[in-house]
DNA sequence: GACTTCAGATACAGTCTTGTATTGGAATAC
DNA sequence: GTATTCCAATACAAGACTGTATCTGAAGTC
């Protein structure tokens, strides 16, 4: 407990009233994200969130209005670098190759903090689920997801001169849940599987489709 | 609210000790499920369980020591349900069409209440997921379902006399994933997807590696 | 450099929650 | 029918959590 955030983040002395109200903000998110993954939303007070993050209450409440506040500014945070991930994937990706490529960095880099991520992740979703303001928020987000995924597909298809055996949509839809599914597993007993888990279920589903294509193309 | 339980159950008046007392049990366990799924497991006070049962606490306390103890109490009556609902599975599945069939209706029966059982899973999971003694457990029930469901890709293809393109057991990996991912996205946005689009995604991997395998039965 | 503003600390009142200790009453034993 | 057992209700004490109201000191203004 020696090391505090404050050696880890040089702290330039005499900041402006924004930039120390930023920082403050940015912190608590941090905070909070940490809590929410290990003890969840419910399980985390407002208490030990300003504790984490080197405060006290009186920080938290001029910062937001309560606990649900700093939940859907996590959510809005979490969910921007989620679209803005996804977009760079759609972006790279004009070959299968290149797709898998993406993908197999992206979750070998994040194999070793999967757990955590995916406990926050699930951690908002159910969140999300339970509110009616935020659920067409949620649904909005994995649309968007799907939707730059299909794109990939989509391109990915044309590279290959192959025709999709099923709506590139309907595919994409499929990809991403594995994506989720296969997480959700892994976490759950990593013995039973590696890093590139997902890599390798999508490879195969890529030359499946490949297959079905070619064998019966008109088929769909 | 006119209905309460009492209406539903009939409770047959001059009740033994032990009939009451598992009665007693069951009520809880029936209320705590409710409640973990809509409002999460540390978001549902002891209070509040025993209120939804008609209880009060000196029941609770006379049957569960804490609330984590209803949660693992819950959380092997789901795992026994689950694994015999898998079992059910693999054993009439003994063709593709078998299989499709048992799932599709298994889906459909599902479908209304499919927010509020992910809920209730999902919040197991993470409670799960979190404790040391109950992550083992969770990963065998997992790792079990896995294993019927890899049964009976194997009589599958068999029947068909096919050979699998990959290893049963990572097709019933990615199989399994596939459930639990396509139906997080179903509870989020119902209107993307309809009750059949498991069994959909199912069959069309399942004529996909048909396809793979006959194409190249050699490259796996 | 004196005055103002505002980010964050501190103090406090009220509510919710938990777990235990005690009690009442119905089932069981004889 | 009386005594005993034990399931569930009730009462209570202690602690946790929330939100607000107030205070302090450093940043901003002139």
């Amino acid at each position: 407990m020696y090391l505090s955030w404050q050696e880890a983040i040089p702290v330039t002395k005499r900041l402006t009233r924004q930039q120390s109200r930023e920082l403050t903000r940015e912190q608590l998110l941090q905070a909070a994200a940490e809590l929410f993954a290990e003890s969840g939303v419910n399980g985390t007070s407002v208490e030990q969130i300003v504790e984490r993050a080197g405060y006290t209450r009186g920080a938290f409440y001029g910062n937001f209005d309560g606990k649900r506040e700093i939940v859907l500014a996590l959510l809005e945070q979490r969910t921007q670098r989620e679209l803005e991930e996804m977009q760079a994937l759609s972006q790279e990706a004009e070959s299968f190759d290149g797709l898998l490529e993406h993908l197999r960095t992206w979750h070998r880099e994040r194999d070793e903090t999967l757990a955590g991520w995916l406990a926050l992740r699930t951690e908002l979703w159910l969140y999300g689920m339970r509110d009616p303001e935020l659920l067409p928020v949620l649904a909005d987000r994995e649309r968007r997801s799907r939707a730059a995924l299909a794109q990939a597909l989509e391109q990915g298809f044309a590279a290959r001169s192959v025709t999709p055996p099923a709506p590139v949509e309907f595919l994409a839809l499929i990809m991403h849940s594995l994506g989720d599914g296969l997480s959700i597993q892994r976490v759950l007993s990593p013995e039973d599987s590696d890093a590139d888990v997902v890599v390798d279920a999508v490879e195969l589903l890529m030359r499946s489709w490949s297959a079905l294509a070619r064998q019966a193309p008109d088929t769909n």
